[in-house]
DNA sequence: CTTGAACCTCTAGTCACTAGAGATTGTAGA
DNA sequence: TCTACAATCTCTAGTGACTAGAGGTTCAAG
């Protein structure tokens, strides 16, 4: 059995994002000492590393209690959980999308502009100011 | 001059995102008429599709209050906003970096389930749960 | 038995909006 | 000119996923 604080370092998870986690329902909630501090064990450890993981994944806090769910209900096939996955990957893919056309446009951008007055054209505000400018759309 | 109702649909800002803009000091306070309602000439125009480009680029408010500052000293140097917006390009470059991993690593994760019960081991859960199984850190 | 780090709950703040209530205004048609 | 009613106004509260701080209590080492 270990504290809160012990989990935080095992997890790399902040304690009042652990509280917080407790609180949405994405933890169980916690035995506690007569002093009612919050107590761990190995399961707790564990579910709470899920949570972390799927979290750097990008899946958010209601994707995770779907898959939590499904985890207590082993009955159920693994299609759910499949589908979250599927859903989340389409997700990242769209999000480098964008963020490449953002890039080209960033890097002619700052590229473009040498440290000259801004009354002579900054062609960083130029670039924003006038759409026209842009390659593609956004 | 036209209503705000009307810039919303020729910048494709919603009507509440340009109050909030304005409460925020990226936009002047516009003109009103008698029954106080907002009224916007082609400089208002021009300000939110500047902001709306760079909000779309993914500047922070506060970096485009900055840039906004710039315009209206056209003294200074072009420096700091090349310095901006390199710094949203660093900060772009990362982000695709990081999607990256989280692509192979979901693509891996959703490729593994078939549709099988949970119980007999779901590859996404199993995967959520160990991190032992990614292929790196991330 | 004392000290002080770690813990507790609670409220409020973050960012960039978004939604809704309830009241007022602008404008097009009769 | 009157009447609808869409659009506008202000204000408050909600979103997601935390983070920060106040003020009080508990645990564990010395």
């Amino acid at each position: 059995m270990f504290s809160i604080g012990e989990l935080s370092r095992r997890t790399k998870v902040k304690v009042p994002t652990i509280r917080y986690y407790e609180e949405m329902g994405l933890l169980a909630e916690a035995e506690r000492t007569s002093g009612n501090q919050r107590r761990y064990d190995k399961a707790g450890l564990e579910r709470l590393s899920f949570i972390r993981h799927a979290r750097d994944l990008g899946f958010s806090i209601e994707a995770i209690l779907s898959l939590i769910e499904l985890q207590d209900h082993p009955d159920r096939s693994c299609e759910t959980a499949t589908d979250i996955a599927v859903s989340q990957l389409a997700d990242v893919r769209e999000k480098i999308k964008r963020l490449k056309l953002l890039e080209k446009e960033l890097k002619r951008i700052s590229d473009g502009c040498d440290g000259h007055g801004v009354s002579e054209n900054c062609y960083v505000l130029a670039s924003l100011a006038d759409h026209e400018l842009c390659e593609r759309e956004h």
